[in-house]
DNA sequence: GTAGTTGCAAATTCTTTGCCACCGT
DNA sequence: ACGGTGGCAAAGAATTTGCAACTAC
C-alpha cells in the first residue's frame, strides 16, 4: 500500500532536515533500482550539490535502522538498498545488465523451514541470490 | 574425494615454497571451519611467525583461482573460505556460535532452476545462506 | 534553546599492490 | 639463472566517526 517513505519518516519520529528530505525523495523514484549509496549520492548532489557522501551513508543507516530501508550485499561488494514496504521476496541478479529482479518463492521457502527445523535449528533470516544471464542473449558460456 | 590440497596444487603446478606448504598444511585441517583470513594468519603464524598477513591473502586467491578454494562472503563482511572438492552446497550460519553447517537439498536447487526458467534466465551461479539459531537453545526472539 | 545533524577530513576495516630482495625449479 | 614470490609498508575501496558549526522542533 505505497505509503511514502517521507511518511514513514515522520511517523518514526525522525528530523527531516533539508539534506534527509533530499535523499528521501530520491529513494522514492530509485528505490526499485537497489541503488547503492554511489549511486543516491549522485543523484542526491544533483538536487543539492553541498550534501556530503557522509550524509547519504548516515541516512540510509538510519532508515534501515528504523526498518524503512533493507540493505543488500550482492556480489559486487557494496551495500545496495531497497524499500522494505513489501513482501520478502529473494534476488535474481542479471549478469549482462546488473539489474535485479525480484521473486518469491514460497515453495522454496517452505524447504527452507522443513531442511532447517530437521539441522535443529529456526530461521531467523536468510538470503537466496541468483546470478544468472538472460536465455535469449548470446550463450556466453 | 579426500586428495590433499597439496596435491592439487602440484598437479596445478604451483611452486611450493616454504610459505605456501604452512598455508596449505593449516587449510587442510581448517577449512571445515570456513575461515577468514585472519583466523588463517593467525594459525599460519604460529607455525611460522615470520609470514605476512599479505602473502596469506595472495595465496587464498591464489588457490581460489586455481580451483581449489572456493570463497564464501557470509553477513559479517569478510571472505571465508572453504576447499572446493566436494559438491555444490548451500550454508546454514548457527548465529549463536557462528558456526557454518553445510548444506544440499536438491529439491530447492530444482525449485530454483525452473523458477528461473520461467522468467526467461539461466543461472549462472547462486548462493543461499541461511542464519539460524538452535531451537534447544534459549529463545532470544 | 538544545539535542540531533552535517561537512570535512581523518580513521577503520578488509584487501590489494609496488618494489626489491629472495628462493624454487 | 631467472622468473615467480614474499615482506613491508603504502595504496585502495567502502564505510564510519570526531569535532565544531548549524538547524529542526
Amino acid at each position: 500500500m505505497r505509503e511514502t517513505i517521507l511518511h514513514k519518516c515522520e511517523v518514526k519520529g525522525l528530523r527531516m532536515t533539508g539534506q534527509r528530505r533530499v535523499i528521501v525523495q530520491v529513494l522514492e523514484t530509485a528505490h526499485q533500482d537497489h541503488p547503492d549509496v554511489e549511486a543516491l549520492y549522485a543523484k542526491v548532489t544533483e538536487i543539492d550539490p553541498s550534501i556530503s557522501i557522509a550524509t547519504v551513508y548516515r541516512t540510509v543507516k538510519l532508515l534501515e535502522e528504523a526498518g524503512i530501508l533493507i540493505r543488500n550485499e550482492f556480489a559486487d561488494g557494496r551495500a545496495r538498498y531497497e524499500t522494505a514496504d513489501r513482501e520478502h521476496h529473494d534476488h535474481l541478479i542479471d549478469l549482462s545488465t546488473g539489474k535485479v529482479i525480484e521473486f518469491c518463492e514460497p515453495e522454496i521457502e517452505a524447504l527452507q523451514e522443513k531442511l532447517v527445523a530437521k539441522l535443529g535449528y529456526k530461521i531467523r533470516f536468510h538470503r537466496l541470490e541468483i546470478y544468472a544471464d538472460p536465455i535469449n542473449s548470446d550463450e556466453t558460456d
